[in-house]
RNA sequence: GCGCUCGUAGCUCAACUGGAUAGAGCACCGGCCUUCUAAGCCGGAUGUUGCAGGUUCAAGUCCUGCCGGGCGCGCCA
């Protein structure tokens, strides 16, 4: 089924070709910015009359001559406004209709998309040398809201953990940890803090000459595939992906072990890279090192940038293995669209790499090559964020100190419920609280790292939302709300029909985050959708209303919940019956 | 120096990608629980959208130039 934007947008489209005389128009359909202006507005009636230098509100009436004429059963009516803005208002008896499909087939608020594709997802990606910290916390969750939703759409999804697992700092921890093995100290334990073992190896390096030369000879050896050293390597890459997997557990993030594709997983493939380079005459050397110059990319005074493929002395860097991951992702896996959840930062990284890619024919000329780039975490002071001592703030730290908060909230306000049951909601909100912080801004820009906003529970947060579900499971378990059949039939107050609506809206706003990868679209719908239940049970009794109204309401509310609840789903929060 | 990016209410953020009178939440003031969960609802105050031009029927959104912040730019990832 069409969403409603879309069928109106098609049906009103074709009308706006007719009476310009012009193909393939776009009406520019658009849900209304205002109740007043009905619940859809068509905006693109005034651009095209201005092309045709006619009067616009002629042009928008030739238009509705034409809606009228097909009779579609889902307009109700529709007015010019303005200069020249067709306001559009929907039959209820079609909306009433759409409400009966969902309630017999739930999945059906959401629908499949026409042409599921396959594609790849790249997020998370901590380094495993370290703790991951609240900068992780962001491409982590965005990442996977977007698998989510693409996931929900019935596209194949192929997640991908980019982890960083190799490279010279591998050569200290390794050095590291060896010197520890030999002193029979147990090594789980040492690595309990990754951070504290990592400062530790750092520390060493940085003050002991003896030892920094060890470390620079575990990296020789570790690259030269002495089994020892991969023995140590492996020993310890193990151990912090068990670190990152609990992180991912406790957030209700979708990663496990069999997304990997640690770069070390393409080390095989460096050398080709370079080949393949060479054959197709793309490669020069500067400096003694081999670089990729493309013509669009030019630094200072018209110079092109180099992208280095190969140090001079002979190592590779994170561009080659981009590239390896690339050719992989396009040729092995042939995706059609492979999405990069990546900091801001690395923009120029990725449009070099794209670029080479497709010079180099690494990746196919039909695969859509995506940056999904988010912005940095800034401390108070604007400036990036650290704790005091100017270290990164553990993500542990973080969702445990959610979970605290939402406990001293949960006990304060359903004193009765017993301490299991309050962990469990506290568990939850906090760290539906903390995901739902980052997905509801916009990923683009930089923000304000604050406990107290990012741990609020009040406005427009997850708890919000959960509670909005809670409220409507507390009535449906009530003794009077039991019925053989769902169906909604009453849309006479304008808090039902305002709710009814905003729920089949729920497609559009899922196409829209799938095509442009904006989380916070979602979030802005859900608060709304929240905001428009509240209104509806404020003004709305169910229980106490008479039979057939009760009934009613009792479906609206059900489908509510199920649109609250697959919604909050797509952005990875859980739901509670109680809080 | 070049490139990317951001600048919206006291604070944190929206604004369906060029649409109608720029909206929410915090915080502040007032009203609503013997009635389905008050983590809620209703009402109030808050703006030269950094500045100056330009394009357009229409600009927070596009273009140019300033101002200010952030980030990136040859052998780290």
């Amino acid at each position: 089924m069409q969403t409603l934007k879309q069928h109106l947008n098609t049906l009103v489209s074709r009308c706006l070709s007719e009476a310009s005389g012009i193909a393939d128009c776009n009406a520019n359909v658009i849900t209304a910015s205002k109740p007043e202006f009905g619940d859809y507005q068509v905006n693109g009636v005034m651009s095209l009359a201005k092309q045709l230098k006619i009067a616009p509100r002629e042009l928008a009436q030739s238009v509705i001559v034409r809606l009228l004429a097909i009779n579609d059963p889902m307009i109700e009516r529709m007015e010019i406004a303005g200069p020249g803005f067709i306001n559009i208002h929907l039959q209820n008896a079609q909306l009433l209709a759409r409400a009966d499909a969902i309630l017999q087939q739930p999945a059906d608020l959401i629908p499949a998309a026409r042409n599921p594709k396959t594609i790849v997802v790249d997020y998370s990606s901590p380094n495993l040398a370290k703790e991951m910290h609240v900068g992780h916390l962001r491409g982590t969750i965005i990442g996977d809201c977007l698998v989510r939703v693409l996931e929900r759409q019935g596209h194949r999804i192929i997640r991908q953990n980019h982890v960083g697992d190799w490279g010279t700092q591998f050569g200290m921890l390794i050095a590291h940890l060896r010197e520890i093995g030999s002193q029979q100290v147990d090594l789980p334990t040492q690595l309990e803090d990754l951070e504290t073992f990592y400062r530790a190896a750092k520390n060493r390096f940085d003050t002991d000459e003896v030892f920094a030369e060890t470390a620079r000879q575990s990296v020789v050896k570790l690259q030269g595939g002495d089994p020892e050293y991969l023995a140590a390597w492996r020993q310890f890459i193990d151990e912090s992906l068990q670190h990152s997997q609990a992180i991912y557990d406790k957030l209700n993030v979708t990663l496990s072990r069999k997304d990997l594709k640690a770069e070390s997983f393409y080390n095989k493939d460096l050398s080709t890279i370079v080949d393949e380079l060479e054959e197709k005459s793309l490669l020069s050397i500067s400096e003694g090192a081999r670089c990729v110059f493309l013509p669009e990319f030019t630094g200072k005074d018209g110079e092109p940038l180099p992208v280095i493929i190969q140090k001079s002395d002979g190592g590779y860097l994170y561009a080659t293995t981009d590239l390896a991951a690339v050719r992989y992702r396009s040729h092995t896996l042939k995706v059609d669209r492979c999405l990069y959840v990546v900091d801001a930062r690395q923009s120029l990284h990725f449009q070099q790499i794209f670029a080479v890619a497709r010079a180099a024919d690494f990746a196919s000329p039909t695969i859509a090559l995506e940056h999904i780039a988010y912005g940095m975490m800034l401390g108070s002071d604007g400036k990036p964020f650290k704790t005091r001592s100017g270290d990164n703030i553990k993500l542990v730290d973080l969702l445990d100190e959610a979970i605290r908060r939402a406990h001293r909230l949960v006990t304060a306000k359903n004193p009765g419920l017993d301490e299991a049951a309050r962990l469990t909601i506290a568990e939850t909100v906090g760290i539906a609280a903390v995901k739902y912080a980052e997905l509801s801004k916009n990923r683009t820009s930089d923000y304000i790292f604050d406990w107290s906003t990012m741990l609020s529970f009040e406005g427009n947060t997850a708890p919000y939302l959960m509670y909005a579900y809670a409220r409507i499971k507390s009535i449906l378990v009530k003794p009077g709300a039991t019925l053989k059949k769902y169906q909604i039939t009453s849309l006479s107050e304008k808090a039902e029909r305002d709710l009814l609506l905003k729920i089949l809206q729920l497609p559009e706003i899922v196409e829209a985050v799938a095509t442009d990868c904006y989380p916070n679209q979602l979030c802005n719908y859900l608060y709304e959708l929240a905001g428009s239940f509240m209104r509806f049970y404020e003004a709305c009794p169910i229980l106490k209303a008479a039979q057939e109204i009760r009934e009613s309401r009792l479906a609206l509310a059900t489908l509510t919940a199920a649109a609250l609840s697959q919604s909050l789903d797509l952005l990875g929060i859980e739901t509670l019956e109680q809080m």
